[in-house]
DNA sequence: ACCTGAACACCGTTCAAGT
DNA sequence: ACCTGAACACCGTTCAAGT
């Protein structure tokens, strides 16, 4: 509570307020501006000294991937298989919107960490607990990751910002001639342009069509399997 | 023909000749490798002539990104929807395995090249001449796109390759306490590790989940719809 | 023990100068 | 017209030196 607030830090550094730091500059300016140089700066310390809590530029990123995956809501012990997978693939989408960077740099990322463990045990027990033989549940978890990565990846790169649709459509009706892409018209004024139109309702879209015919096959089985 | 191999390469430099080095270029070294300095050095050139066939390097990445979208399988004319979807789902995969940094590139693209349009058109193509509604059309596109970048994204940063899966099953037992994450060691031995596990059958299952969903989506509009 | 200044080997990109 | 050398403003990282 001193108020003095010259130069020097009284904050001592640690890993963790320098992983902080990292998501943040992250956050704030993208993955381009989070540079060991800049970061030290907004810790009002010189880059060399992150390297006391940080082993290289590596193992900051593997950090910061560790603190964001542990943003994604696990399964609650006794919670149905659905809505457990449905929570937890609508907070991955929030993560990722919030940390636009999170995905590509786990793009990069070799080695998971503790958080990552956890979170693909949580998902395999949720899973198990409500009726999903080993081979299913195995099934079930790659599928869904997918869908939760492949779109939140298209979602990022879509050349239009939620709000502008119309703009974006408009434009791109111009840089497009439509006799050479009639389908991609077609698509863009019936169903892009028209109103209500929300790319994030795919989401949903696929996450119910994942999710049904993962109910069949786990109905099939509990029939089947005895 | 000339035997004549000095400094000067007779070839003159071309926008084509720039983008197809910068592929291999990344093909072999990653996309750490790609620097214009490496590229101008295989160019036999120096970096910067390179500026006068690419505006900079993000012009250079749109243009690499714009050849590895080309060597995806395009559905056929008269072709039926499924067998399509399945063909183009597939060769995506392969390109993504033939041109790993290619993931990565395209989730910092923003504005997509002709022939991505190309590629859109000839997909939507496919499945309205085969009974799909412009919405269901945009649905399908939508959940296969996604299941194909997220599967190929999580099979690049599998902790192993598709050979020693013994190896490291056996390395993540040891960091990975059975106790704490009981569900991952289950799947790992009783899955994982069983003979014949192959992590590539896990993109046949979601495809085929999404095919027979789009499958009975389709049926269900032609004869409600018709 | 912790932080720093200077240095090294790299980047992308510019621009005036060469042929 | 095409290519280049030198330079600028950056990177991550090292290491001996400071406190």
């Amino acid at each position: 509570m001193s108020t003095e607030s010259t130069k020097k830090s009284r904050v001592p550094l640690s890993r963790e307020r320098v992983l902080r730091a990292a998501v943040d500059l992250a956050d704030e300016g993208g993955l381009a501006s989070l540079t060991m140089r800049r970061l030290g700066e907004r810790l009002d310390v010189e880059a060399m000294s992150l390297y006391k809590h940080v082993a290289n530029k590596e193992d900051l990123l593997d950090g910061i991937v560790d603190i964001v995956v542990g943003e994604i809501d696990l399964p609650e012990p006794g919670e149905n298989w659905r809505p457990a997978m449905r929570r937890r693939a609508v907070s991955a989408r929030a993560m990722f919107r919030r940390h636009p960077w999170a995905l590509l740099v786990m793009e990069t990322r070799s080695t998971p960490g503790a958080t990552t463990f956890r979170y693909h045990d949580a998902v395999l027990g949720a899973l198990r607990a409500d009726g999903f033989s080993v081979a299913l549940a195995a099934h079930a978890f790659a599928v869904l990751d997918s869908l939760i990565f492949g779109f939140c990846l298209q979602e990022q790169n879509l050349p239009f910002d939620e709000s502008n649709v119309a703009e974006m459509a408009e434009s791109m009706m111009e840089a497009m001639p439509t006799d050479e892409y009639p389908h991609l018209a077609e698509i863009a004024i019936e169903h892009v342009m028209q109103p209500g139109y929300d790319f994030a309702n795919e989401f949903d879209f696929g996450l119910d069509l994942i999710l049904d015919g993962l109910a069949g096959l786990r109905d099939r089985e509990l029939r089947e399997g005895g």
